[in-house]
DNA sequence: TTGATAGGCAAGTTGCCACTTGCCTATCGT
DNA sequence: ACGATAGGCAAGTGGCAACTTGCCTATCAA
């Protein structure tokens, strides 16, 4: 369960792809191909960024839905809330005031 | 800089090395190998931990101080703090109270 | 000083992951 | 109907990362 979403998160493509996503939910899988080469210049193919898209919908943190030819990819960021409060449910590191 | 942090948290094995370390900070190395052998019965080489907790502390989340023949591993949660807000900067998915 | 404890260094192996390549299906416009 | 656009499936490849193995150094107790 969390394991999927540290998983998804580990590779920087993958984080960019969130980061388009946070700019303008509901992209297609050609308009983030192209986001990715234009402003970030990495040039890789359309299957590569269908895999990653495929690990963060397994992930949970994107979620898509069909209309006609096009399938629109919208963020989910929901699972990303849960996973870092498990170390930092301490309230602080030194001094705590009871 | 947050690639490291995420490719460190990637790992199973390492988030239970956190685990462990936030329920008690300033273990040594072998104090980490036992609790991983008792609490979590997976059977790796001290080396292996001892390979992880490296990865940990380059990634800044773990800081290590030695006395004597022992190196105690602190543990430092402020590289967690600032990885997820980069995507969880909208305040609601939707119906935001104005 | 010797043995035991705590840890480090380096080479080797294995398995997984990102990416490519080639071909296929489905929807839309004209 | 036909071509173009949007996307899917599956096998194959290269590189990295996790783990092991073997040996070495340093500190402490007796």
């Amino acid at each position: 369960m969390a394991d999927d979403v540290f998983k998804a998160l580990a590779d920087p493509t993958r984080r960019l792809i969130l980061d388009e996503l946070t700019d303008r939910s509901g992209q297609t899988l050609f308009e983030i191909c192209g986001r990715l080469v234009a402003k970030h210049g990495l040039g890789l193919s359309r299957q590569a960024v269908s895999q990653h898209l495929a690990v963060l919908e397994a992930a949970g943190l994107v979620s898509t839905r069909r209309e006609g030819r096009y399938k629109f990819h919208d963020l989910h960021t929901e699972p990303l809330e849960h996973i870092v409060t498990r170390w930092l449910a301490q309230p602080d590191q030194e001094g705590r005031t009871p």
